[in-house]
DNA sequence: CAGCGGATTGGTAGCGCTGCCAAAAAGTCA
DNA sequence: TGACTTTTTGGCAGCGCTACCAATCCGCTG
C-alpha cells in the first residue's frame, strides 16, 4: 500500500463533463428546482463516470441549517442511550440527517464543553440527557439558535423540546405497587445517584410514597461508579449483611437488579416469598429470566424516535410524555 | 437574561471587536503561529464578551483535511458496538475529533449506502465493522482517499487498517477447550449467520476443529434476526427438544449463551454436569452469574482506542491483533 | 408573427474560515 | 546607529457549494 492521491471530484468538474452549469447540477442533485429529463440524465452519468461524491460540509456551509444532529449522552455503557440512539438514528438517516455524538461520562463540565464543541459544528438539533445542565450549557444552547431536546426525563422546564417520561412517577409507582403486595421492610440498592439524577429523582419519589404510607425506607446501599450486574450482586450482598430481615429489594436499574436475583440465586434465597425484588427499565433480559422481572418498562427506542421526528418536522416547543409500564413479573 | 436571537458572531466581527485582523483570531484561537501575549488577551475578551462560537463547518471547508471520524456500524442493540464506540470515542474527544455514526443492521447494501453518505463529509477516516463489504463500498472508499479502518475480524485482508483479532481462532480455542473438558455431543445456538460474517466465521472454525477432532457438531439451531437473552432460550429449549443427549451447546454469543443459562436454570438441567455452556464476548454479566460464564472475552473497548489511536496519529497501514482471552468459567 | 408566461438554465456573489505572503514591528549585533 | 533577523500581524484568495437573479428557451395565444 502506498500514498493515496486526494482526488477530489468536485461539483465544477462534474457541470463541466455534463455540459451544464454548476448550478444545475446542484439542483438535479438534490432534486430542488426544475430540470430537464435529459439534463437529469446527462448530469447523473458524469456524477458517475467521475465518481463524484457531494461535499456536504461545503453545502452545508452554503445553504442555511445543516442536516446535523449532535448528542451529548452520558454514557455508552448503560444500554439506555445506545437504545434512544438506534431509534433516533433510524428516523434521521430516514430523512437524511446525520447523527453526531459524545460522551459526558456523567460530568456536567464536561457536557458544557462537549456541547459547545457540537456547537461549533452548527447542528440542527442538540439532544442531551434530562433537565440538569450547568447554567454555562443553558446559556450556550439558549444563545446557539439551534433546536434542544432534552431526554429522558419530563420533571423539571424544558428549555425547547422535551421527550421521556417522569422519573419521580415511576419511582412512585414503584413504591406503589411493592406497599401495595404487602411489602413493609423496603431497601434500595443504586448506583451513584450524583451524577445520574434520574435515578436521584426515581429514589427520592420512591422514598417519599413509602413513607407516606407509613412504611419508610428500611435500608439502603449506594455502590460508588457506574450501574453493573456485578454492583447489583455486590450491593444486595451488603445490604443484607447490613439488614438481613427485609422483605423487598428497590433496584436503581434492571443490571442491579438482574445482580442482586443472582445474587439470590447463589444464596438459596428464595424469590419473591423471602425477598422480592424490584428494577427498572425492562430490558428484554427481564423477560427470559427464569421469573421475569418485576420493573418499570422504559420507552427507550421511542422516545429517540420521537425526539428525532420533532427535530425533522421543526416541530415548536412541547414536552412529549411517553410514559412506561409497569412489568408485573415473577419477582414480586 | 437577554434572550437575543442573535444573528451568530463571526470570526469577522470577533476581530473588528478586538481591533485585530482575521487570522490573528484565527491564530489565537486555534493556538497556532505566533502571536503576543497581550494579542492574545484581547482576542479571548472578545470572543467571550461576543459569545463566540467557531463555525468549524467553514474551518474545515477551509483547511485540508477535517477532524470528523465516521462510524458505519452493523448495530447498537449488539453491546459490542457501542463498547468500540465508547472506547473511540474517548481517544476522538481528547483529540478534539468528532464522531459521527450510522447503523446498518447488518445489510451490506445499507452499508453502502451509508457509507456514501458518510464520506460526503469528508471524514478523517471511515470505521467499519469486518472485511465483508459490496465491491461499491469498497471502491468508494478506495477512491475516497480517506482513511480506512476496518474493526473486530482479522480473518481477511483489510483495505488499510484493521484493528481485532481472528474469529476464526476463537472459534477454534472454544472447540478445542470443549475437546480437552471431555465434551464430544457437541451442539450449537445461533442468531442470524449469513448478516453476522464475523459470527459465521466463528462458528465455520469452531465446526471444522471438532470435525478435525473426530467429534463433529451433532446439532445446531439458528434463529433468525439478532441475539438476545430471549432468542439464545429459545434456542435451547428447541435444540434439546430435537436432540436431548447433548453434552455441551456453543453459543453464538454471552447474551444467548445466558438465555440458554436461564432455559437449564428453569428446567432444572444442571451445569455442567448434565449441559456445558460456552459463550463469545466476556460480557460483564457473565462473571456476576452464580456460575461464572465459560467464554472468550474480547478486547471491544481496546478496540475503539486503538482504532481511534492510529487514525489520530495518522499511523500507516497496518492490521493489529489484539487477541482474546479465554474465560474457564463454571459451566463448561 | 409578435407577445407572454412558465419552465430551464447559467452566472456569480457569498457562507466563515484558513493558508500563504508580504508588510510592519521588535530585537540583535557590530 | 544602521543593517539584518526574527516575531507579529493583516490582507485576501480561495475551500466547494447553494441561493438568488437574470437570461434563455419553449409552446401557445390572439
Amino acid at each position: 500500500m502506498e500514498l493515496k492521491q486526494q482526488v477530489t471530484v468536485t461539483l465544477a468538474e462534474v457541470a463541466e463533463a455534463a455540459g451544464v452549469g454548476e448550478s444545475t447540477v446542484s439542483r438535479v442533485l438534490r432534486n430542488h428546482g426544475s430540470f430537464s429529463g435529459k439534463t437529469r440524465e446527462r448530469v447523473m452519468a458524469a456524477v458517475e463516470r467521475l465518481g463524484y461524491v457531494p461535499n456536504r460540509i461545503a453545502g452545508t456551509l452554503a445553504s442555511t441549517g445543516s442536516r446535523l444532529v449532535a448528542f451529548v449522552i452520558p454514557s455508552l455503557s448503560n444500554i439506555v442511550f445506545p437504545d434512544v440512539l438506534r431509534g433516533a438514528s433510524a428516523v434521521l438517516e430516514e430523512n437524511r440527517y446525520q447523527a453526531v455524538f459524545s460522551v459526558t461520562d456523567y460530568d456536567p463540565g464536561k457536557e458544557e464543553a462537549l456541547a459547545a464543541a457540537m456547537l461549533a459544528w452548527r447542528p440542527a438539533a442538540v439532544m442531551l440527557a434530562g433537565y440538569e445542565h450547568t447554567d454555562g450549557t443553558v446559556k450556550m444552547l439558549r444563545a446557539s439558535g439551534c433546536r434542544v431536546v432534552e431526554l429522558l426525563d419530563l420533571d423539571g422546564d424544558a428549555l425547547d423540546i422535551a421527550v421521556g417520561f417522569s422519573n419521580r412517577a415511576a419511582g412512585r409507582e414503584s413504591a406503589a405497587f411493592l406497599l401495595k403486595r404487602g411489602y413493609r421492610r423496603i431497601g434500595y440498592v443504586g448506583h451513584d445517584l450524583s451524577r445520574d439524577t434520574r435515578a436521584g429523582k426515581r429514589f427520592s419519589s420512591f422514598c417519599e410514597t413509602l413513607q407516606a404510607h407509613g412504611a419508610p425506607l428500611v435500608a439502603r446501599e449506594i455502590l460508588a461508579g457506574a450501574s453493573s450486574v456485578e454492583n447489583g450482586r455486590l450491593g444486595l450482598e451488603r445490604l443484607l449483611a447490613q439488614t438481613p430481615d427485609l422483605d423487598a429489594v428497590y433496584f436503581s436499574n434492571d443490571d442491579m437488579a438482574l445482580g442482586g436475583y443472582f445474587h439470590c440465586l447463589a444464596e438459596g434465597i428464595s424469590i419473591p416469598s423471602k425477598l422480592a425484588i424490584f428494577g427498572y427499565n425492562g430490558l428484554d433480559i427481564g423477560r427470559a429470566m427464569p421469573q421475569p422481572l418485576s420493573t418499570i418498562r422504559t420507552p427507550r427506542v421511542a422516545t429517540g424516535q420521537i425526539a428525532a421526528q420533532l427535530v425533522v418536522a421543526n416541530a415548536p416547543p412541547q414536552a412529549v410524555d411517553l410514559g412506561f409500564e409497569l412489568i408485573d413479573g415473577a419477582t414480586a
